[in-house]
DNA sequence: AAATTCGCATGATAATCATCATACGAGTCG
DNA sequence: CGACTCGTATGATGATTATCATGCGAATTT
């Protein structure tokens, strides 16, 4: 099982690597399998060989995304629980990131076709949430993560990818930009209000 | 050009009530003609009589949920600008909102489908948002809108399209939930900390 | 009231696409 | 070295779908 075994396992991860792009740039369902199996390397019928269906591929290749980009999103050391806050959403929030869908963060390029996407493929959804809550959380010094703690990283996934989401449907550049500093900003105060304008009413 | 012109009218309001729903249930792409007509009480055939385009009738579809929802969203008076706000988010990011997509939020059902869109369809998205967030910025008493409530508007339109996007991925009941409670609860904190914990980073 | 306009229905066309049956040829094993 | 295993290529099939050409019948106009 060494030579041919070895070549099934290489076609396998380029058809998963093709895969998690072509996700991510053209959607769940936007991609047809021979495109993909193109890109592979492969010619369109080999893909039964290795993925049962295309929803098979679709689930496997959305994993894949988000276990590559996880690991390098979320590695370093902070000072504070806040400061790792702050610096994940500002690495986030680029525009570089708004810009190249196809090799960024499979939660915002997916996240409404998941909504639509049958019950297997939202467990997997919710599984890879889980697990990029557990990867925020995972400060320099272990020990038991406190719910608080799980709390701020969810709000920080849903800014992250809510600013990124419309940032990229927005076809007007300024405004697009615009949104990424709003929620870099928001996230990076250090323990001031959510709002801008805190709590002042009359501030003309 | 009375009784026919008005037939026609209320042909072209049917197939956009059903196109609205369509796309935000099953996506830009993912409703048929066929389906959407026949929702609307005519046959396929005749749609080219009222839209030039499949594009045609998505922009239309998305324009049409929006104005729709956003008056029915933004109407309401309120004491202070944050308080605003925090109702705004209250109303938004609900378990009913997130189970019923094709007659919620389009920004949500359709963000990631309008970062593939064309660019027509991302300059509608553009404006619609515009219009959205100067929906937001309209306080009981009027005038001139600073832009750190612009500000403002961009990071809750932001955070819940972000939160309700990840808690309508999810499979899991409870952690989506608790997604839709996380992101309700820090736009509610009246002048606190963005994150619950705070700037503190011992807080076991 | 005849003529004409026009909204709608019917049916066809052409393209795209997932899926699978069959066949080849290199690697593996007795 | 011969038999066979299996990864890949080729080609076909059936379903779905956007789009449009043609025709009917009711509403409108002269």
């Amino acid at each position: 099982m060494t030579k041919r075994s070895e070549q099934k396992q290489e076609a396998r991860a380029r058809i998963l690597d093709a895969g998690a792009a072509h996700v991510r740039g053209d959607g769940l369902d936007g991609a047809g399998i021979a495109a993909i199996m193109r890109d592979a390397g492969l010619t369109h019928g080999t893909f039964y060989a290795h993925f049962t269906d295309k929803a098979d591929l679709a689930e496997a290749s959305f994993r894949h995304a988000l276990a590559k980009g996880r690991s390098a999103w979320t590695r370093g050391e902070d000072q504070s629980w806040h400061g790792r806050l702050a610096r994940l959403a500002r690495r986030y929030l680029t525009p570089k990131h708004r810009d190249h869908r196809e090799e960024g963060c499979a939660f915002a390029a997916l996240g409404a076709d998941a909504a639509r996407a049958p019950a297997e493929f939202r467990r997997a959804f919710g599984e890879e949430l889980q697990r990029s809550i557990d990867a925020v959380c995972a400060a320099p010094e272990d020990g038991p993560v406190p719910e608080r703690r799980r709390d701020d990283a969810i709000l920080l996934l849903s800014l992250c990818v809510g600013g990124m989401t419309l940032a990229r449907g927005v076809g007007d550049r300024a405004l697009s930009d615009r949104i990424l500093g709003v929620c870099r900003a928001a996230m990076a105060r250090e323990t001031g209000p959510l709002l801008s304008s805190g709590g002042n009413d009359n501030d003309q």
